[in-house]
DNA sequence: TCTGGATATTTTAAGTTTAAAATAACTCGA
DNA sequence: TCGAGTTATTTTAAACTTAAAATATCCAGA
């Protein structure tokens, strides 16, 4: 008897009390350990094939993508880090002979980065085995879970970038 | 005419050339970014309301879930960092009185670290508000986005754990 | 007991990262 | 043209982070 019986807090996934948001927490503590372990060995694997660091590569993976270059703002706003940090990765970059530096024709504060043919070609080659390494990863995911997963990400993104905005307008 | 012949390409999500990862390769980046936009967030937030670093509030976090404190390879280990970088996290939290740390009783190299009662007091006042932050972060996923969005990183978090694994046993 | 290997931590050097202040150049309206 | 406000970049100081080497301690077996 009584196995139908619904307890006060039946379906315990649905209670809310307000002001509880534990399982958002728990969320997000995933999502971040998801993505540091991830990231961490690339940045191993990384270092080992090809002697890079990770922001290096990262930067460089910008530049790939924008075969006129990028200034550094544009730099900066796209890896999401600040304007200072990319001042010096460039700077290591360019002394490493990957980018080359020059001023903006039309405007004499801003600088546009290139890749070299050197930094263009180690990169590609990076890129390669990265994109590898990458579906190694995921590899345990059916295409239809990491359709879902990729569009759940996708509204994250949204639901946080108005969050971030409703914060500081 | 021809309106119904179906491309050699069709269904462009499920064409699969041999070695061609681009949709797992967006997927990291959508990962990432969600977890740097949320992450950079929440340290301006932490710094603006509690002048405290999302490191120094991490490493407290782990010692608030520990009673009995923790050693450093232990914290260094579940916060997924350097042993280094705990050594030097700690010292800067014992010098401002958040944190004791005293020698194992069991074992004369180990340092068993725990929280004081300002730093429990402090860190507890920054989780409540920390908590309704990240909440406000994913508020526009429903509940089923939420369990959702969990099952499937937790999948990809045994995915990649196996990866890594499988590459270095 | 002694010794080799493992573990816990610290140190070191180099690099990354941020926030904030400083510098320089642009834009645009009075 | 002048000047205020904006934008692009660099500089600075402090903190964070890693990988690797160095120390110190523990542990298990000969």
């Amino acid at each position: 008897m009584n196995e139908h019986v619904i307890p006060l807090d039946a379906e315990a996934h649905a209670v809310e009390r307000p002001e509880d948001h534990h399982d958002d927490l728990r969320l997000w503590l995933r999502l971040l350990t998801c993505t540091t372990l991830i990231e961490g060995e690339i940045r191993r694997r990384l270092r080992d094939s090809f002697d890079v660091t990770l922001p290096r590569f990262d930067l460089m993976a910008q530049l790939d993508k924008a075969p006129d270059g990028l200034t550094l703002s544009e730099l900066s706003k796209r890896m999401m880090v600040s304007n200072g940090n990319v001042t010096g990765l460039v700077e290591r970059l360019v002394e490493s002979g990957h980018l080359v530096r020059e001023t903006s024709k039309t405007d004499r504060r801003a600088q546009v980065i290139r890749l070299t043919p050197l930094g263009r070609a180690e990169f590609r080659a990076m890129a390669e085995e990265h994109e590898g390494w990458i579906a190694e990863m995921f590899c345990e995911l059916t295409p239809r879970e990491r359709e879902d997963l990729m569009r759940l990400l996708a509204k994250t993104k949204m639901s946080t970038r108005r969050a971030i905005e409703g914060a500081r307008p």
